[in-house]
DNA sequence: ATCCAAATGATAGCATTACTATTATTTTTA
DNA sequence: TAAAAATAATAGTAATGCTATCATTTGGAT
């Protein structure tokens, strides 16, 4: 009916019971968990919170969501899916590796859009979460066997496709997804840095999105450039 | 009356109700709570659990600490002033600060010695909740309010120290602080990462810590000499 | 040696969390 | 319009995250 773009969103059917995109009190849940989870923090997140605030109950959400950490990680797969795709747009036809790399950059650390993504959520309060939370969705103890569920493959897309174009940048640079996967964390980790505890970076002032780009945008072109620099040397030599 | 070295080791006492170094009860929880961190992981170990373990009661360990959080805390602050410590000590009298520096890689990426810092921690288990847990410590709601209480005074030096240590190596480097919290941070994350979700890597059968070093050597001495060769132009072109 | 204070142990209890189960009611859709 | 599916309402249970009380032990000062 609408014509608006689908952003073609496909998590793993492990990560919840029901479908939440089916009904509305699934989409409801998803909205205002995003909402609760980034006014309350995580841990003290709980469903029967987020069952009083769209007057449901506590039960209602256990048939969508076996517990609140496979929300989490529906929450991020969504947001790990989404970026791939604005990835994707945003290099669409861009013949430029380093302007490719540089408009990942953006999206990293730039805010989401407010209107896209063919959902209501706030993407403010989205944004935000995924900036403190995304860690606790896979550093902990049981990671092997969630892994087995295919959960962290839309993580994994998105850092391969980054690595595969800071290959194409930089052919000779060994470590392409360790350094996609460093900056989809530091993107992460040097904003909430700025903000919360700004003695662990060098920002005089900017807002912490602006600083954890220029940070980033020196780290990886300051890197590769020298990779590319000594490469172009070593046909020559001998 | 042993003469083994004393290693200063001030924590914030807002971490602790009573110091449990005062006692024996007070180090048999933290030495068991690293071991149960390590074997539960964190989200589901519990102080009955620890309580059981050692033959005490939970309210007796709620005499000594708050709240897991805050145990978890001293657990790294202990962490973080012992390789401070060790950071200095390796340094010291080294002139080079290239070979400082890699040195601090290594303390970074390898397991701490096993017989030493003067407690009887296990610090297999101790590296291992470190690098799994850590994060769990800061990227909280809360972090500012318990900020203002001292507790990542230890982590902030000795990023601090590290930054300090980039600078002098480097001192057209723009963001020292920045990269040294990069490095502490990715030092743990490329180290799980290679070893639990290994695609998000470039790593090809190495041991996960010597991958991490590698890595990092890497992207630190090739974004800092790039840097100094760059800066090195600089002052004789006008 | 003995007395006092501090630390520990034992037990209890309570509010919240993390679920599961059951049954009734509504909504969808065939 | 009947059957199927989804939701609401209610209840209940085990575990968690605490706090309180009181009896006992221990370890220093006198």
């Amino acid at each position: 009916m609408s014509s608006s773009f689908q952003v073609s969103f496909n998590v793993s059917d492990k990560l919840y019971l029901r479908d939440p995109e089916s009904s509305e009190l699934g989409r409801k849940i998803v909205q205002n968990a995003i909402n609760l989870i980034y006014s309350l923090g995580y841990e003290h997140f709980t469903f029967k919170k987020l069952a009083a605030e769209i007057h449901t109950t506590e039960a209602g959400i256990y048939r969508y969501f076996e517990n609140k950490h496979r929300l989490l990680l529906y929450i991020l797969n969504w947001y790990w899916s989404y970026l791939d795709w604005l990835v994707v747009f945003q290099v669409n036809n861009i013949p430029s590796h380093e302007e490719q790399l540089r408009r990942i950059l953006e999206l990293l650390t730039r805010r989401l859009p407010d209107d896209s993504g063919n959902a209501s959520f706030n993407k403010k309060n989205l944004n935000e979460i995924v900036i403190r939370e995304s860690n606790k969705a896979y550093l902990i103890k049981e990671v092997a066997e969630i892994n087995k569920e295919q959960v962290f493959k839309p993580y994994k897309e998105l850092c391969a496709k980054i690595a595969a174009i800071i290959h194409a940048y930089c052919p000779a640079y060994p470590y392409p997804r360790s350094l996609s996967s460093t900056i989809l964390e530091e993107a992460h980790h040097q904003q909430f840095f700025a903000r919360k505890l700004p003695n662990l970076t060098d920002n005089q002032g900017l807002d912490a999105d602006a600083y954890a780009y220029q940070y980033l945008h020196h780290l990886l072109f300051g890197l590769l450039n020298s990779v590319k620099a000594t490469s172009s040397q070593l046909p020559k030599k001998p």
